[in-house]
Order: C-alpha cells, then structure tokens, then sequence
DNA sequence: CAGCATACGGAGCTAACATTCCGTTTGTCA
DNA sequence: TGACAAACGGAATGTTAGCTCCGTATGCTG
C-alpha cells in the first residue's frame, strides 16, 4: 500500500496499475484484492494525506501568536505536499473533491482552520474578511506553483508574497 | 478549426478527435488533413491564444500608471482565459510548455511583461525583487483557483490578495 | 499427510482513443 | 459530358491501460 503512495507521489494519477502492483513486489490481482478500483486505491492515498494534513493543522493551532499560527498552517501543509504530485492534485480540486470516505478529514481540517482564521482576525492582524474559502484558493494556487515547477523552492517566495497580502492594514 | 477551440476550451486536452470533428460538422479524416496529430492541434489553439495574451499586454502597457499597468496586464491576461480550461491548463504549465511555435508568442509577451514590471519598479510601486518569474507564479496560481472553481468569480478575490502583496512597502 | 480455505499471480479480456486508409463525393477543365 | 484531381468521411486498426478470472501456491486444521 505504502508503494501505491510512492508512485503516486511521483507520477500522480496517472501511475499505471502494473507498475505499483510491481513496485509492491505482487501481482495486479493482489492490488485488486486491496482496492476495488484504481480510484479507490487513489482515493485512500488522499485519505491519508488529509489526515497527515489536519494533524500539521492541529500542532499548528498550538501556535501562541495567532497570525504565526495560521501562516505556519499554510506552510507547513505546503511543505507536507512537496514531492507527491499526486496528492498536489488532490489538493487543487479538493473543492470538487466528493470521494467518499474524505469527508471526515476535511470536515476536521476545516473546523480548525477556521478557528485559528477567526483567532487571528479578533486579534486584528488578518483582512477582516478573510475566510476558509480563501485559504483553499491560497493553497490550491501555492500548489500549482509547486506542481508546476517541481524541485523548485519558488513556491515559498510566492506563498510569502500572498501571505503578505492577506495581513490586515 | 475554430471548432477544436470550442471543444478544448470546454474539455481542455480530453476533448476528443471524434467529437471535435462532429462540432465541426467534418469527418475525422478532414481534421488530421489539417493537422498531423491531435497535439499539432492543441498546440495551434494554445498559440493563438498566446498572441492574444500578447495583445492584452502590449495594450495594457500604454496606461500612463506603472501599476495600474502591471496589475491590467494580469487582470485582463486573466479574464481573457476565463471559460477556456484548455488553455488554463496550458498557462499554468507554460513553464514547461516546450511546444515548438510557440517561443515567439512567448518571447514577445516576455520582454512586456519585463519592460512594464521594470517601470512599475522604477516608480518604487512594487517590491524591487519582483521579477518576470513571479510574475508567471501569480499567473499559474490565479489561473488554478480559476479552473477548479469554474464559472466563479473568486479567482478575481484571490488575484487581488496577491498583488497586495506585491507593491511596495 | 489429507483436505480445505485463503491469498496469490499474471495472461488475457475489454473499452477507449488516436490515427490510418481507401472507397466515394465534389469540383474543374476541355 | 467525360476524365482527372482534390478533398472528404468514417469504418477499421493499433495501442494503451484498467480490470477479471482461473489455475497455482501457501497455510491451517484434524
């Protein structure tokens, strides 16, 4: 399973069902003995991505100083994505997401992330009118620079640059 | 051919030969008489779309307002893809867009965007390190809140966040 | 060890698509 | 009108990749 992650990481959703059945060491039937469909396998590599994701919130919210807070959520999740494609994706749509079985995680990381907004918003040092949905578009486009030029650490310059732009004043 | 537009604008690369040829009221064999290969095709419609994109630019370069130019060029660069996830997906990928034609389209819009990125710069209206590069990151981020929240307005929302932080000070 | 159950492997099936090829239609010139 | 050329249409082909199925191996129980 863990090998379905790796190529996944590395070729997104269009790493071939032989190829991870290989890299796993067993035959395609064995995969499909695990997951239904190759949209399942997908499916749970995302599931636990997200989880990962909520619990970078969760130690995030932690975080003394609520504008640190929420910027070490953006970057933190960011940084946990570097390196897998396939979840990159995932990331980018999460909007149009509706696979069962996610609906958990996201509905976690959605509720902490809007605490630690409103946290930082009371304390007047993010625009007023900062919401979760705009944190999704400030990760869906900090992905794509990052999906977009892999190897490359320029999304850090431009997630900075964003982030500037959502402080309050 | 200005049917393959249509059909890529709507289904980006997945359009199908077969269906681009019944939108056009042809048959396959007329389609591959005009061009070699489908990605002969993509690459024709992505190109005149980057002669447009010129355009924008070059005409957005005579607002007297160094920032009001830079910021036109990305407003008007993005509402001219707006309804075209075809060429959404080629803008955010234009980094490693190596398509053959397509450099002089590039080039031009290139040295534009350079020139008024300078200028805006010399007015001390954006931060002295914003460069050409950034400038495609802002592009590709604002373009991918656009394509996976098709027929919202947000990404004008999130355009705005960014070149907040953008200028200067 | 015999008999049964569970899990495995991977050849082959099937569907989806880009692309080819050839018989037919349309247009032109004398 | 007849002969030739150019353009057309779309059935047939080749290929790719997800998925199924069945013969085999492994392990467990008495």
């Amino acid at each position: 399973m863990s090998s379905g992650r790796v190529l996944f990481a590395r070729d997104g959703p269009e790493a071939q069902m032989d190829e991870i059945a290989a890299h796993a060491g067993v035959g395609i039937g064995t995969v499909y003995r695990h997951f239904p469909t190759k949209e399942a396998l997908l499916t749970e590599m995302v599931r636990l991505r997200f989880q990962e994701f909520a619990e970078v919130a969760e130690r995030a919210e932690e975080i003394a100083d609520p504008l640190e807070a929420l910027e070490a959520i953006m970057r933190r999740s960011a940084e946990a994505v570097e390196g897998d494609s396939g979840f990159q994706l995932a990331m980018m749509g999460s909007n149009e997401l509706e696979w069962e079985g996610i609906e958990e995680q996201k509905t976690a990381l959605t509720e902490i992330v809007t605490r630690v907004i409103s946290r930082a918003i009371a304390a007047g040092m993010v625009r007023s009118d900062f919401n979760f949905d705009d944190f999704a578009m400030v990760m869906c486009g900090t992905t794509a620079t990052m999906y977009f030029k892999p190897g490359s650490a320029d999304w850090r310059r431009y997630l900075d640059l964003t982030l500037k732009g959502i402080r309050a004043g």
